[in-house]
DNA sequence: TTCAAAATTGCAAGTATATTGCAGTTTTAA
DNA sequence: TTAAAACTGCAATATACTTGCAATTTTGAA
């Protein structure tokens, strides 16, 4: 996609959502836009550089995004909590994600999903679920 | 289970994984088959009481056990890591785990496991796979 | 365009969680 | 009984995330 295409759909997203198009939100919205996986505090303020906001800020960001619908936490191992848009996803599962456990790095499976769960205890409610799968990338294997 | 079993069982699975019987792996191994459920340091600790190792310890004997095999991390969302007995799994998928968005409370699924996973892109390989569900317990629902 | 309310931000301090170095203790097996 | 190996507690450190507050930016209505 073209940056200014990734800058105006930030924007519509945001307006969408309620939400003021503020220097900090774009960026943050933007980058996430750009790179379609999940990006933990830490690697958006990293990838911004000098003109990333405060982190106090990245995370009321991503709190902000969350909250509205816009983005949710991927459902990983990693010590810090990772980011990505709520595209790709039905109300009741978001696509898998692949961890390698050789170099680390995780992959969106957007093409893979499972069949939800059944047989829930009675009194249960299913909301949605999520996978993870881990196994080697097609470099360390 | 019996106490006395319990206990038994503790030092049973120790010796069969070469670690020692001390009396913090005991005392921690003996709490985790007791409960039956992911556990953070700090419940283990709480629950522990005044007889409860340092958290130090604590972490080292998981991390421990989780070499062994013994144990491992259940994949949650809690801030907390949560470690539970590795049974009830198969090599390449443990059982599932119900979190309720209600009370917050996580159960374990013992008996529905998910078909594996298909279709990864060429060159990646399976290891394991670990499946999230959330709603509302019976309580809350 | 102007302007005040509301939303957002940066900074610094605070909290929660996990790790590490090291000296001392416990466990094991011979 | 004893010495090596395994384990432990304590205190310091590292990392991830949160919060209070004063200052700035954004917005929408005038
Ligand atoms: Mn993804
Ligand atoms: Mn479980
Ligand atoms: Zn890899
Ligand atoms: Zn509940």
């Amino acid at each position: 996609m073209k940056k200014s295409d990734i800058s105006h759909k930030a924007k519509d997203l945001l307006r969408s959502a309620n939400l003021n198009c503020t220097r900090s939100q774009i960026l943050i919205l933007e980058k996430l836009l750009q790179v379609s996986r999940p990006l933990s505090r830490d690697e958006i303020i990293k990838t911004l550089g000098k003109s990333s906001p405060d982190q106090a800020t990245v995370y009321r960001v991503l709190k902000r995004f969350c909250e509205k619908g816009i983005i949710h936490k991927a459902y990983l191992q990693s010590r810090a909590w990772k980011y990505e848009l709520a595209h790709n996803c039905t109300e009741t599962q978001c696509h898998p994600h692949f961890t390698c456990t050789g170099c680390g790095k995780t992959f969106c499976l957007k093409n893979s999903f499972l069949p939800l769960i059944k047989n829930l205890e009675k009194g249960f409610v299913f909301h949605r679920q999520q996978v993870r799968v881990e196994g080697l990338c097609s470099m360390c294997s």
